[in-house]
DNA sequence: CTCTAACGCAACGAAGAGTTGCTTTAAGGG
DNA sequence: CCCTTAAAGCAACTCTTCGTTGCGTTAGAG
């Protein structure tokens, strides 16, 4: 055996076609709507194709959903915490509020692979977006037994909260009060 | 017409079983695994008779949330805002992590009913729970012009976030923190 | 006792998940 | 250029669950 490449002769382009595919279908009408005909037609497709991929409907749309957080956000660096942590929580407070950022987070709440996704994907948001408190301490403008990742929590769980749970608007005073109050926590 | 009470010759404790069944069909296995036939052997009743009353299998599950939305929670009464705040977090730490509570919480996440349902339960429980900022206020615990739902949406959304997107553990200690940190932001 | 609304029952249709066996196609190697 | 072979297409099928229908049965009000 040479390079041992067997698979995939026409594989990947197919690959892609297909997760783009549930990616539109997600967006269009949310995670439990995704039928798997719908995809298969709409990737140009047959069904069998896809069932050949995936074992099954959940692990065809998991492995959309985990496509889909992959996407990188770019991490503030505007020189000052206040700046960095509203310019943050603004981003957040977009893609919770888009319909595909709703479908991810409540994507079949009860299978544990997808809440080991949602608990991946924040648990590293947290860990890359923390150098900006790393940085804000480094400027002096906050304690530095600060827990970055933590702190962070703090500032997303209540923008997450409004659109899921109680169903308000995320306004820009709104993330004002926020960000002011974690200030006034870490403030030295 | 006298009273018009003609409906319901046998069909109180039919209602009864149908919802008592339902709830334990969520509390085994969620609303999604909740099947129509299920519930109706569980309840010892025809399939027919829940379609009677439900159109669709929604509308059954639906009724069943508003139900359990109804239970009512004490308000605590210990004399000070922080063991009052704290009490009552240790209460949403539970709903939160209850089997039921995880459910109702993340029902549906689609479906615009459940979304009102979820709405509107925080949004009472926020409203009668804001008597003990209006106490805490007459004792001179905190500032006259808090927002006393507001202040309650910011002690649960770090729980429910916790719960159900980063998938961590509420401690005690977790708990104490949120009280501290929202005790600073009203005290006087 | 009678009448009627409520319930039970069995069978059915529709939709979607997932499977199977076989045929067709296209890339790559000689 | 053709031949091999893995990948993709295709059609038909089962299974589960939702939801419907027609009719028979029962319980309770009067």
């Amino acid at each position: 055996m040479t390079t041992t490449e067997p698979s995939h002769r026409r594989g990947k382009a197919v690959d892609d076609k297909i997760l783009q595919a549930v990616i539109e279908e997600i967006a269009a009408s949310g995670t439990l709507q995704v039928r798997v005909d719908a995809v298969a037609e709409r990737a140009g497709v047959n069904k069998t194709t896809i069932y050949r991929r995936y074992p099954e409907r959940n692990d065809l749309v998991l492995s959309a959903v985990l496509e889909l957080a992959q996407v990188v956000v770019p991490i503030p660096d505007t020189g000052t915490l206040a700046g960095d942590l509203t310019m943050l929580a603004h981003g957040v407070g977009e893609t919770v509020t888009s319909s595909i950022g709703q479908a991810l987070l409540s994507a079949s709440a009860d299978s544990p692979e997808f809440a080991a996704a949602r608990q991946s994907y924040w648990s590293t948001r947290f860990q890359t977006a923390a150098v900006i408190i790393e940085r804000a301490t480094e400027r002096g403008e906050c304690r530095s037994d600060v827990d970055g990742p933590l702190l962070l929590e703090l500032m997303v769980a209540p923008l997450h909260f409004r659109v899921l749970q109680t169903g308000g608007r995320i306004t820009a005073d709104f993330i004002d009060v926020q960000v002011a109050r974690l200030l006034d926590a870490v403030a030295i």
